[in-house]
DNA sequence: TATAATCCGTTGTTTTTCCAACAAACTTTT
DNA sequence: AAAAGTTTGTTGGAAAAACAACGGATTATA
């Protein structure tokens, strides 16, 4: 156990948390330790979900199946994030699935303790909820700004959206982007030959200029 | 102040709170009323968000300028409902603005103090966290949903995957929806004429049964 | 009840996207 | 440095969506 804290001490959610806090916090919040081989269902749709969970170690991806039965990757889960936090606080049932895509370790947190703190009212419950609050609200905010880019009509808008406010957030009209192309169309909502080409027409009309992951909102 | 407080008593965010502890609240939360004339700005793009919003009479609009000036209506805020709140956990600027439709009452929060309990760690506290972590939850679902929906390539698919969301959360293969057909429209992102073109052709598949709000899916 | 206003479905045209296939550029491996 | 694999850009035809315009139905208003 000892050992799994130190994996994920520096984690979002454990952040300004006292090391030697960590182990009484496993206990106030029932933290379990669960391994999980390749290829396992980590948690199944439909299945009520009381605990998040923070991996510790491995990889896991939340997939969707939609109503033909098609598969489509929701997200990656890199050790130290956090993942089910938002079905574990709402009375929903989730309609994903995660997988670990190699053996992972998870941790388990009770998330009805996290947001109820013990009578003796333990110093790092505050900053946990505090944490909490912080990845639930940046996810939020990611989501809405998603969502604004795939609410244009056209993949030029949708482009055009989504290098804006990149240009907002790292403050300069030169910004580099986390995605390859293949990456930024599903990020989208595109095909990426489709959006290859609308890159390369707003590159002739002048407004961008752009080399791979490097982009340049030319004018206004 | 006790008269607006009789109004948002029974919101989401203060479920399961006592009457009693209300007032004692407003003071650990530092809480401010303000006034708005219909038209007027209640909160501005790029100014720093230290406390959310809790209206209390009223009617607000969310609404957001793209790269070319272009606004759209994110949501409209109605009497107990919260705004801002995502905004006020993270150190992003925000990049909407927030307007009166009609003459508004607000009453703002402490985001901070709300998730940092005073030494005392008033019993209210663990409720309001708990509270909020519901309501910002929930809002993340349903965004989640709401891309589930948009992301997918035609409008037959995305109105077939809305209408399957829904007939899960209705337990029903009869539901009935709280969109008309622009707003449905707007919802997943299409063209309205287009997309009432798509319901028709459904309906002749044999796939979709529906009358103004009522729908019924067929088959499988 | 008449009138106005809004909502909804239909159709034809234009624009955009998807799709598949391929070639060029770049990376990684051997 | 060659070979294999991956990523990106390009193109043309097929499919779908946007757009505009209109008429009928429903709802709200005078």
């Amino acid at each position: 156990m000892i050992n799994e804290l130190e994996k994920i001490k520096d984690s979002v959610l454990l952040q300004d948390i006292k090391v030697e806090e960590l182990s009484s916090m496993l206990g106030c919040l029932r933290g379990v330790i669960k391994h999980y081989k390749k290829g396992e269902e980590v948690l199944s749709e439909g299945a009520e979900i009381k605990k998040f969970g923070l991996l510790t170690e491995g990889k896991l991806q939340i997939v969707q199946y939609d109503y033909l039965g098609n598969k489509s990757i929701l997200s990656i889960i890199e050790p130290k994030q956090i993942f089910a936090e938002a079905y574990a606080y709402v009375n929903r049932l989730p309609s994903m699935n995660v997988e670990a895509l190699v053996d992972s370790t998870v941790l388990f947190l009770d998330s009805d303790k996290l947001s109820s703190p013990c009578q003796n009212c333990c110093s790092f419950h505050k900053q946990l909820v505090k944490n909490l609050l912080f990845i639930i609200s940046n996810k939020n905010v990611n989501l809405t700004e998603k969502i604004e880019c795939m609410a244009k009509r056209t993949t030029k808008e949708k482009l055009l959206t989504f290098l804006s406010l990149e240009s907002i957030k790292q403050n300069s009209k030169e910004i580099y982007i986390q995605y390859d192309r293949q990456g930024l169309a599903d990020y989208l909502g595109v095909e990426r030959s489709a959006m290859s080409a609308e890159l390369s027409k707003l590159k002739n009309e002048g407004i961008l200029e752009y080399n791979k992951n490097w982009f340049k909102l030319l004018q206004k």
